[in-house]
DNA sequence: ACCTTATTGAGAAGTCTTTTCAATAACGCT
DNA sequence: AGCGTTATTGAAAAGACTTCTCAATAAGGT
């Protein structure tokens, strides 16, 4: 059975704290500079888990590197995310659903998922 | 200046033989066991090259891997992918480009740029 | 043909992520 | 509380993708 431990507890807390989404490694990183021992190998598994169970969201970088956040909204949205500091701001897109299973459905594909997410500068950044 | 090689003809024409999008180590293996003895540098560095250029056309798949293709339409657009044999459409998306102005204007976010890509299954794999 | 220099090949190196495995600790039960 | 089971951890190794280094090669202009 699935069992709650100290660590992946803090890598909650540290989640929270983040303001954006962050990489596995920056919140082992910042977690790391604020004391705790926590191996990175524990942080990606934390959070591998935690997306799995809809805790946390995911989504890749324009590098394809893998960055986390602590959930708001549940269910399926997307994200406006500054490339600078992370900010992120959830914007649910019921046009974009549509387009996108009318797209699928025109071209016979089925079992469809798709990425939709914008980067840009934030205000502050800017 | 930029000069023009075997190697990159290859390159194109291997990528030009593809059905859809390949990875670039999948394109090196198939070069490779065509006969051609190119290293798998090279392969990277003339797609690198290719897209810089718009003559290829690039995506990151769903487990963070550099995906290219020949690019058929020029300028921007999406594309909604197999996931298991690679077949591509493309497909221009007018609502999705202002949808997505609209919304980096909405939260003051400026230098955008977005990610929309589709991933099923196409009617011969499904 | 020759010279200059962009390009190549091979391997090393870099990053991100997952896996291995022995040691640890969480949870259910008494 | 104490105990046993077994999920979880830490540390290092391994794996995957991509870029870099550098000497050798070859493209293109003269």
């Amino acid at each position: 059975m699935k069992r709650q431990t100290k660590q992946r507890d803090l890598v909650v807390t540290a989640l929270t704290k983040a303001r954006g989404f962050v990489s596995a490694q920056a919140l082992h990183a910042s977690m790391t500079h604020s004391g705790s021992t926590i191996s990175l190998a524990t942080v990606y598994r934390a959070l591998t888990d935690m997306v799995g169970e809809g805790d946390v969201d995911s989504l890749l970088s324009l590098e394809g590197e893998n960055l986390y956040r602590a959930c708001s909204s549940n269910g399926h949205h997307h994200h406006l995310m500054c490339r600078e500091c992370g900010a992120t701001v959830e914007i649910d897109a019921k046009p974009i659903e549509e387009w996108s299973r009318a797209q699928a459905a025109a071209y016979n594909f089925t079992d469809v998922e798709h990425v939709v997410d914008i980067f840009g500068l934030c205000s502050q950044c800017a």
